[in-house]
DNA sequence: TAATTAATAAGAAATTTGTCTAAATCTCTA
DNA sequence: TAGAGATTTAGACAAATTTCTTATTAATTA
């Protein structure tokens, strides 16, 4: 999993606002683009970025480019997160000791 | 909460680093420095980072500065990131639960 | 085939980030 | 008060990031 990747990806807002998007359906470049003022080569930018780090997906539809949430890496984040940072009093039951 | 500059900080993988030490209990500037491999300051600055997220407070003891995981505002940035990535289509903030 | 629309690639400018060395600050102890 | 240890601040610099404009690729349609 690229992990160091997918951190660096959720480190601007702009793409996590892009994913939030995403949550509720896939879209296309140009839908996305539509919801930021920004150039459209900024955002395209932004959508290999997410990309490269695994965390959406794209298929091309004729002269469109459909994006969509990865939702499986997605998921495998999310553990990784909860792994380092919540180390409650409750034990791990993949850590380290009984 | 300061979400921008959580997230920030999370795209280090120095940083994580030194979240995943601290998880099994606060260290001092020293004790943490010594994990890797890199000049104090440099490494004092990444304690700013943290600090400036919220995600690890200190305080002073002797001679030695000692940090710890503010699990509070951790626990915030993973409902956060839960929502944001992996919930319904619907942010909940304080309002609809089940 | 030429024009049109959607999207990405290339190259450049401004800003931010990560790291270093040297200097300063804070605390303890002789 | 002087000295030593622990940590941070200041200043500098290379590398990475974010954004733009211009150019290019891909697909549709007249």
């Amino acid at each position: 999993m690229r992990m160091n990747e997918a951190f660096k990806a959720l480190a601007d807002p702009t793409r996590r606002e892009i994913l939030r998007l995403l949550r509720s359906g896939e879209m296309s470049a140009g839908q996305l683009a539509q919801h930021f003022d920004m150039s459209k080569p900024s955002m395209s930018h932004h959508f290999a970025t997410l990309k490269q780090a695994d965390l959406i997906g794209s298929r091309r539809e004729g002269q469109q480019v459909i994006y969509y949430l990865n939702t499986t890496v997605v998921e495998d984040l999310m553990v990784v997160i909860l792994d380092m940072l919540s180390g409650n009093a409750a034990p791990s039951k993949g850590g380290a000791n009984p």
